[in-house]
DNA sequence: AGCAATTTGTTCGTATGTATT
DNA sequence: CAATACATACGAACAAATTGC
């Protein structure tokens, strides 16, 4: 079960802010919102998106930096992983 | 008697974790561990290395701090004192 | 070379809720 | 009930890297 990209952070249930933030992005990005080697959302912008503080937002992209979905580059953004987990490499033949 | 700068917590002890990671920090800072002047290591350093809450690491900061050993800067860290408690000023020379 | 804007990195300050002792 | 400990969250300041002018 995938969380809804289109969800917003419930304060008041039992998962917390900044995994649901995480779960929201992880599918922001399966659906394309970011291709893969394209930077998501700034920190800021996301904040204002999602009206958490910048260190639950960070707090959000460790859990998708952990699982290998994104990675980031201080100055410049963070992207998307081109081999996303669980996908197979590109070209569909077999090895030799 | 002094603590051992090498101990590490003991979550069975009738001493508090914090109070057991004062003395340790202490007995780290009278070892040389950090100089005068010079940061210590950060509350989320020390929070992996003795596998303490932030909170509790603040807590035994916070009696150090009330001891006059070190003083802390927001955004920048936790310094030793240059003068630490119990220790003669510089400069053997008596008073003018 | 310098400067400003943007963005991530690091750090301490504070508060709340929950659980344990 | 009080003290302690942990997890979480928001706030603020500063540092470092990148980019564009």
């Amino acid at each position: 079960m995938t969380a809804d990209p289109n969800a917003e952070i419930d304060h008041v249930g039992p998962v917390t802010p900044y995994r649901q933030l995480a779960e929201i992005l992880r599918a922001r990005i399966a659906r394309g919102d970011w291709a893969p080697g394209r930077p998501i959302a700034s920190e800021t912008r996301l904040v204002q998106e999602y009206g958490l503080a910048r260190s639950t937002v960070r707090r959000a992209i460790a859990v998708l930096v952990d699982d290998g979905v994104v990675w980031t580059v201080q100055g410049r953004g963070t992207y998307v992983a081109e081999q996303l987990p669980g996908e197979a490499p590109e070209g569909g033949g077999a090895a030799d």
